[in-house]
DNA sequence: ATAGAAAGGTCAGAGAAGGTCAAACATACG
DNA sequence: CGTATGTTTGACCTTCTCTGACCTTTCTAT
């Protein structure tokens, strides 16, 4: 029994597959009125279905003239390193755990040296040591902006 | 969806494309009169499109016989990263201008889009908003992850 | 000199997108 | 059942664009 978030997600799946870029454009209004319901929906939709964990990258423009762009991306990359990064969520965060993490990203050609090289400023305390934050919070920031890099990482790969 | 700051955009851009010098002058309601707006929306292209962190530079003269002149400057990219860095220390260390920063350093192809969207994540706020860290607060914190980042960009070349 | 015309500049506010978040509702599963 | 997970809605927010009223500078004719 299909939803309304089915009927939608299928809808952008075939204008994808029809359209000769490897993109579509849509607006969030009108697609909204498309199918009846408040505009959140779409983002709702685009949340739940057009994730980058499925191969997705949206990107939007706000104001007059605004609209979404959904990419669909190859992703090879998928699983292996994926278990080694789970690691770093949340508890564990560790930034020498880290860099073991990176030097073997390294290794497997997933990331530059200088897109490690970024990534090695982010958990790298002294910055948030001069702003006078405590440790246990910077290391949440830490954790936070090292995922939300990789997740960067993840989104273009093209 | 192109909107009217778009289309002037890209005329503008073709002109100077066009033109055999580095420059190209315009009358301000001349222009306004093609595209059918009002004239201060002019300045607002320039303001958005042709700001000096995208690597333009606007002079204008009053009066009668008045005009704008508009620069492309192409440094080379030694200059380019001194620009960059120069205007992102400290006091006027502020998102928006960055992001045209990393979009301009992205055209001439100093960083790659993988490298700005790394960048890009330090200086998104939410992170630091989830952090509970007060926003005067964490400018100086990006501002510090972000020249740091770029120090390595540089150690590391492309 | 000086007044008026002919440029361009500034700024605030309206309007036009899209974004966020939490609460209500629905469904599936133990 | 009741709890967990997934969906739908709406109130409120942020960003980008466009307009118009009003200001400043420069030129030109007297």
């Amino acid at each position: 029994m299909p939803n309304l978030t089915d009927y939608i997600e299928e809808y952008l799946k075939k204008l994808l597959a029809l359209s000769s870029k490897h993109f579509i454009e849509i607006r969030r209004r009108e697609l909204a009125g498309k199918f009846d319901c408040v505009p959140s929906q779409i983002n709702y939709v685009l949340e739940r279905r057009f994730s980058p964990e499925r191969g997705y990258l949206v990107e939007s423009r706000r104001g007059g003239g605004g609209c979404i762009r959904i990419y669909h991306i190859k992703q090879e990359i998928a699983g292996s390193w994926r278990g080694a990064l789970q690691a770093l969520r949340e508890e564990e965060f560790e930034p020498m755990k880290v860099r073991q993490v990176l030097q073997r990203m390294m290794d497997e050609k997933v990331i530059s040296r200088r897109e490690s090289s970024l990534l090695a400023v982010i958990i790298h305390d002294e910055p948030y040591r001069l702003s006078g934050i405590e440790k246990s919070d910077y290391r949440k920031l830490q954790c936070r902006l090292f995922n939300q890099a990789l997740e960067e990482l993840m989104k273009v790969s093209y």
